[in-house]
DNA sequence: GTTGATACGTTATAGTATACCGACTATGCG
DNA sequence: CGCATAGTCGGTATACTATAACGTATCAAC
């Protein structure tokens, strides 16, 4: 398991590396990376907490690449459905993924002062979960494991 | 670690424990049980499955206990804050505690095919998440642990 | 060029949750 | 007892989140 910490870093090739890397892999799947989508996922980037749909919609009426509720949500529909963005299921909210280099089950790490959140990952079928659902004879498609509490940063501060 | 399994049960009894162990909780607490709220957690125990605000609300507006969303709200409010009662993020929905004789951070089995909910039990500080949180420096307060898929019964089925 | 699949733009509506107000009740304490 | 405080309650109004449904446009395959 790798864990990206709560630490400081080059957020303008972040952004331009994470686009990059969505439009090979949609490239490589034959997935429309279409101006809408990939200005969403550039939205989600720039940021390392978590977006509201609604939030998202603003910076697209904003711009002109439309301004309804479904516009945004579609948009998200695709980027989770291919995964290169998750759902905070706690938050409601979306999250550009940062491990899009392989499958994986997230975990996220969300903090409840600064609202930064961040996406570490593991195998989902070991663990609590996989243990829990083994012994039930329950067979797991997704997993939602998110934790809330205080960053490295936040905790000291309090 | 615990696990209800997904097995058939004494339906009856289990509801009326549940009841006796909350009051005898809120007792030794000394909170108030109050009919509203002891008839959510009636509500909650008399099914398997999580319930929405909104089915609750139901319910209660038949019985004349109260119409509007902030009487649900408020009394599922109480019941989680203290444990009797745990929400499902993924689903936006409530279910009573299984587990009420220790203090527990619950993993919930759901399964997408008969909806019902299985809450096992398990030491948040230990497994994936507990890790990833160490890992960052990361001060864990509240674990969401959520697996989606099929019971064996419905597992089986298809 | 017709067909089928996918995406888009929009309207309308469904579903989930909370802020706030005023009244009432339980509890603790002088 | 009399009062202060905290907790609870019922209700109105509103905010926030999400999807159904319809028609159009685009593009690739046959």
């Amino acid at each position: 398991m790798t864990s990206q910490a709560f630490e400081t870093h080059d957020h303008h090739s972040c952004i331009a590396d994470g686009v990059a890397a969505a439009a090979q892999i949609c490239n490589e799947r034959s997935l429309q990376f279409t101006p809408t989508r990939q200005r969403v996922l550039e939205i989600l980037l720039s940021e390392h907490k978590a977006m509201g749909a609604y939030e998202i919609l603003d910076v697209l009426r904003a711009e002109g690449l439309g301004s309804q509720p479904p516009v945004a949500y579609r948009a998200l529909d695709f980027l989770t459905r291919h995964g290169l963005a998750h759902r905070i299921e706690r938050l409601n909210a979306f999250i550009a993924c940062s491990h899009l280099d392989n499958p994986h089950a997230p975990v996220f790490l969300i903090c409840r002062s600064c609202n930064r959140v961040v996406e570490a990952e593991s195998d989902p079928g070991k663990g609590e979960i996989g243990r829990a659902a083994r012994q039930a004879g329950f067979v797991i498609e997704r997993a939602v494991r998110e934790a809330e509490g205080l960053c490295p940063d936040c905790a000291e501060a309090a």
